[in-house]
DNA sequence: ATGCGCGACCTTTTT
DNA sequence: GGTCGCGCAT
């Protein structure tokens, strides 16, 4: 058993798996293996402790699920009952048990940014404060919220006048808002259960007993109010493994606090720091390049990436007249580059700054005929129709939530307006009742107009109606909603589309849970496997890896962005690039155009001051459109890499059980990390992991 | 209740 | 350049 946990991991690797209890910090550099590491480490500890007692936590959910199905696939075990999952999932559900004593009711709405807006936006009225501020103030409560900030506590810090002093004042307002709605906004997730452990020991221990060790993920993305949250639980018995890379933290202006890395020691006195430094992923060359630009960065905890594939081909620099000359080149080379079979289109990204990049890249991708597929972007759980049939739903289990009967009372049109509608709110606040039970007094005293009081009656018996239904699952529910409220004559094809989707999407689930998982979720998890170029953020792009890597517009004003003027915001700026750098395997590309158009005008750009800390000898500068691309040094590196597996041989037929019969185009890499690239018909040329991929050998 | 014109504003965004 | 929100007009 611990020899399979154990197999292939270099000698670091291996010692911050074997490391026995108390505090561990895992520095682990880009390309390090650290989720191979995690997970191992959960299999290891499962041995002696249960896996249910192993909190580990991640912060997106693909992570989640991804650790999961690893530790699943290394351990064997049951993971159902596993505490696996984001800070916000857990938290939720320690919530869901422990919120009594805060006095909330255990069917609490979560309230994602959209609610929060909204309700916010309803309290700077009364407040008569301008409203289109409302963006700002939301920012300011949320990272009061995640430096762990309570309302009395800002209050109490202010000189009680000013401009601070209402902001405090609407901070409280909110969080008393919120309460009254049953609701919590996601940062609450995270204070609300602090404030639990905080005020009521006897909660806390059962935790810390509870969870017998501590695994955290991206640590250099918590917050200062996950990281108190932590230090409460593994505060007893500090079994606690942290693992980060202070270099990709580029999430600090939504709270994340890099301090909590460089912390930790102090923190933890007794901490052992364990460095990955072997990067399985890029060239040499291109460690090196990026190891100069990061280097250059006040405190940070100094790291020396290193790969076996040695050299490899020099890191490009492109310099362009303007954005649709670079947009043109760089699709000429992806274009050169996979007729020359060395590279599928997913193995190219195109990495950007800001959004309003991708718009000349699209235009020429598309002009060029070449496949593309944004990554990330608008969320479909944002979308208005989905989120105004889940309204319904939240309404249905939590009649105290007024954001979501506010969002739904009018919608789809039944001739409520705001008259109506600030009646009813004058009768909530003078009973201090909820908005529901305001519509059910206002009904009975004839408070309204006759033609109201049946449109309320309406409503209400509507909303009567899908409370008191029986479903079988939240597919159910959801299908009766949308065609009961009448929606469903209400919205264009498009839009019914999405909520079909929506439908599909809850087929057999608990109607509660879905409801949270919706709260939580951000993107669908769509498996796009795609044969498609792709185009996205620099920070969409943490986290993954591709053959072929562009980062485009490389220029002062976009990277670093002209917002970014303190030393620690420039400092993000330049681990940005330097998280867009790492993500290439063999190929890099760094490219800026003289002018550029931003915002309507035309900007004369001067090439990113990051740039003047790369080494000559390391990069090839192009000043005009090459006839030849260069990849030779490439190519050979790939041969020479990736030796080809015994397991499938180039031309062997397998089958796939989703995607039928196809035809093995590649095989390379080794032990659990085999890789597969396999040309199924109709769908296209697919990588796979030999390990999971579940393929049949056929003749 | 809806439609339109005007002005303000622009990043990144795991949950 | 394009979006979003507000206020005013119907």
């Amino acid at each position: 058993m611990s020899k399979t946990i154990l197999e292939g991991l270099n000698p670091q690797q291996k010692e911050a798996i074997l490391h026995n209890g108390g505090p561990l910090l895992i520095l682990a550099g880009a390309g390090s293996g650290k989720t191979r590491v995690i997970t191992h480490k959960f299999a290891y500890l499962a041995k002696k402790l249960s896996p249910n007692s192993i909190l580990a936590l991640t912060f997106t959910n693909k992570a989640a699920d991804e650790m999961k199905a690893r530790i699943a696939a290394l351990t064997k075990k049951d993971l159902r009952n596993s505490w696996i999952g984001t800070f916000h999932s857990q938290c939720n559900k320690i919530l869901r048990k422990e919120i009594g004593v805060l006095g909330y009711n255990r069917d609490f709405s979560i309230y994602d940014e959209d609610d929060q807006c909204n309700l916010i936006r309803h309290i700077l009225k009364e407040f008569k404060i301008y409203e289109a501020l409302y963006k700002g103030i939301l920012s300011r409560i949320s990272s009061l919220k995640s430096a762990s900030i309570t309302p009395e506590e800002f209050l109490s810090k202010g000189d009680g006048f000013g401009f601070e002093d209402r902001l405090a004042r609407v901070y409280i307002r909110y969080q008393d808002e919120l309460k009254r709605c049953n609701a919590v906004d996601l940062d609450d997730l995270i204070m609300l259960t602090t404030k639990i452990f905080e005020e009521h020991p006897d909660i806390l221990k059962k935790y810390q007993q509870r969870f017998q060790y501590i695994l955290i993920d991206e640590f250099q993305d918590t917050n200062t109010a996950q990281y108190k949250l932590i230090k409460l639980l593994a505060s007893s018995h500090k079994n606690i493994c942290v693992v980060g890379d202070d270099d990709q933290s580029i999430y600090g202006f939504r709270g994340a606090n890099i301090n909590n890395i460089l912390n930790f020691e102090k923190d933890f006195p007794t901490a052992k720091v364990i460095k990955l430094e072997q990067n399985y992923r890029s060239t040499q060359n291109i460690l090196h390049v990026s190891g100069c630009i990061i280097k250059n960065n006040p405190k940070r905890k100094a790291k020396t990436l290193w790969s076996e594939r040695k050299g490899g081909e020099k890191v490009l620099q492109c310099w362009f007249g303007t954005e649709e000359e670079e947009a043109k080149y760089i699709a000429k080379l992806i274009k050169g580059l996979y007729l020359k079979g060395m590279y599928d289109y997913n193995d190219f990204a195109i990495l950007y700054r800001i959004n309003l990049q991708s718009r000349v890249l699209e235009d020429t991708l598309r002009h060029e005929g070449l496949p593309y597929r944004i990554v990330g972007g608008v969320s479909f759980y944002h979308r208005k129709e989905i989120k105004d049939i889940i309204a319904y739903m939240r309404l249905a289990l939590n009649r105290d939530d007024n954001v979501s009967l506010r969002r739904i009372i009018n919608c789809p049109p039944r001739g409520i307006g705001d008259s109506t509608l600030s009646k009813l709110e004058q009768e909530a606040k003078k009973k201090s009742i909820s908005l529901f039970a305001a519509i059910k007094n206002v009904i009975k005293s004839g408070g309204v107009t006759s033609s109201a009081r049946e449109k309320l009656e309406g409503f209400l018996s509507i909303i009567d109606k899908i409370s008191s239904g029986k479903y079988k699952d939240a597919a159910d529910m959801l299908s009766k909603i949308y065609t009961k409220t009448g929606y469903s004559e209400f919205i264009n094809d498009e839009r019914a589309e999405n909520v079909q989707e929506l439908i599909a999407s809850a087929e057999g689930k608990d109607i509660k849970e879905f409801v949270d998982r919706v709260s939580l979720i951000t993107s669908v998890d769509d498996v796009d496997n795609s044969n498609a170029i792709s185009l996205m953020t620099l920070h969409s792009a943490k986290g993954l890896e591709f053959p072929v890597v562009f980062i485009a517009g490389v220029e002062e004003g976009v990277l670093p962005y002209f917002k970014a003027k303190g030393t620690e915001e420039i400092a993000e700026e330049r681990r940005l690039l330097y998280v867009g750098m790492t993500r290439a395997k063999d190929l890099l590309w760094l490219t800026g155009a003289k002018r550029r158009k931003l915002y309507a005008k035309v900007q004369e750009q001067e090439p990113s001051r990051f740039l003047n800390d790369i080494p000559e000898e390391s990069c090839q500068k192009i000043e005009k459109i090459l006839k030849d691309t260069p990849y030779t040094a490439a190519r050979k590196q790939r041969i020479k890499t990736f030796k080809p597996a015994a397991a499938y041989s180039v031309g062997a037929r397998v089958r796939h059980p989703k995607w039928g019969i196809g035809v093995v185009r590649d095989c390379y890499g080794e032990g659990d990390d085999q890789k597969i690239t396999v040309n199924f018909p109709e769908i296209g040329i697919k990588r796979l992991a030999l390990k999971f991929a579940n393929l049949e050998r056929i003749r």
